[in-house]
DNA sequence: GCAAAAGTGTTGTGTATACACCCATGG
DNA sequence: CCATGGGTGTATACACAACACTTTTGC
């Protein structure tokens, strides 16, 4: 803040190129949806390599805005929702780069029908990426199983209006196992996360399910469940 | 990845000083200690408001290592523990920063005493901070809190050995709230997290209690409880 | 012997898990 | 009437919270 720069190069010395003195930087965002029953990640393919959506910050953008530049530039879309991951700094012998990276969220049935679905990648079957994206994907992955568990990311993953065998399969596919159907009721509505609609659908040749809708009010976002009682 | 920057000056413009095409990065550490029954923070004061430690990353360096510099520029030592927190970009007329700050935890009693003891200031009673250091500040204290419950991170605010009523009372101070001693005991001793040196402390004029040590082996660190079993 | 902190168990209550059958509909 | 998925309740185990007395030492 009030330090002065006191390593600059003498006076005739210009800096050299091939050391930079300041990074590049990018963010990149890895952005889910879930396709029946599997959990696809969004990557642009361009030469051998697929790629995370990136984007650079314009100056004075926020982070959160670019990260959705670069969301919306490859799936065309607004995400449902975008959360910071971490902040890493990658140099080898002549570039530094400083890597923000983002989990986002969207679902298909807000995607434009129209555009390119080639974006779209089974996380078990990703093609190759550079090793930088891989960690960066696995991170995410961690995290999204993380946060299933004590926020309302699901949600985010569903249309508007949705069965519970529906919310259901949602989490057995991020979690990638299955669950108890009255456990799983009963713990989703005890939460008290959703309404009903009152509708039923009527989708085959069986008694029509319940659609229910997400309580936005209260969305704990961030919550973490401590050991110890909430209050005093 | 492959983008040519298509926005760049015409052929005799030279870039405008004020308006920074590039940021500065900054990083800046939420270092924290315990003082007896206080928790405090680490501060610069320069000036008529003091300031977290901050430094800038050299090229190709770790962002953990600048923040261990910005450390160690504060207090001379090397912290027990260190975490980043997140990364944000403030902007105003001719400045546009990128801030990652972190959160550092460490032990007075690996402290060089001969330090200045100034920088401390107790979490309640700061001095005044701009309004982004208070803001990473108070996330760097909520994430302690929450971290505390399902992490290690309260051992290395300790000495290397130590009494179960000072490890209790570190988590009573930063959770700002007493706790049960006999459940406290059971739940650190459960947790299998601590090993016994045999030996007693005796200091004062009733029993001597038994002293502890942090067995390293296991340390979840980052480790979050779902509300599902761990294995299927 | 007394002051001061160390150490130790039990009980109740709530929450998570495991598990099996009836219901409504379409063909 | 049968195939298909929608919907419901209970018994058990475990984890957390509340709570009070005995032990060891210094003076």
């Amino acid at each position: 803040m009030n330090a002065a720069r006191t390593t600059m190069p003498g006076p005739e010395l210009r800096p050299a190129v091939a050391q930079p003195q300041t990074p590049h930087f990018d963010i990149r965002t890895v952005l889910f949806r879930l396709n029946d029953t599997a959990l696809e990640v969004a990557l642009r393919s361009a030469g051998r390599e697929a790629s995370l959506p990136a984007s650079r910050p314009e100056p004075g953008e926020s982070l959160d805005t670019a990260a959705r530049r670069a969301v919306q530039a490859t799936v065309g879309l607004q995400e449902q929702y975008l959360e910071q991951l971490y902040t890493l700094s990658i140099a080898d012998r002549d570039t530094w780069s400083i890597i923000i990276s983002y989990l986002g969220v969207s679902c298909p049935a807000t995607l434009p029908a129209t555009a390119d679905q080639s974006v779209w990648h089974n996380v078990s079957t990703l093609p190759v990426v550079t090793e930088l994206d891989q960690m960066v994907i696995q991170y995410a992955v961690i995290r999204l199983r993380a946060k299933i568990g004590y926020t309302t990311i699901a949600f985010h993953l569903l249309p508007a209006s949705f069965t519970l065998r529906e919310l259901q399969q949602a989490y057995e596919t991020i979690l990638n196992r299955p669950l108890d159907k009255r456990n799983f009721r009963r713990r989703v509505i005890s939460a008290d996360m959703l309404s009903s609609t009152g509708m039923k659908r009527r989708d085959g040749s069986h008694r029509p399910a319940l659609l229910y809708q997400f309580r936005a009010a209260h969305d704990p976002e961030s919550y973490l469940t401590p050991p110890w009682p909430i209050e005093s």
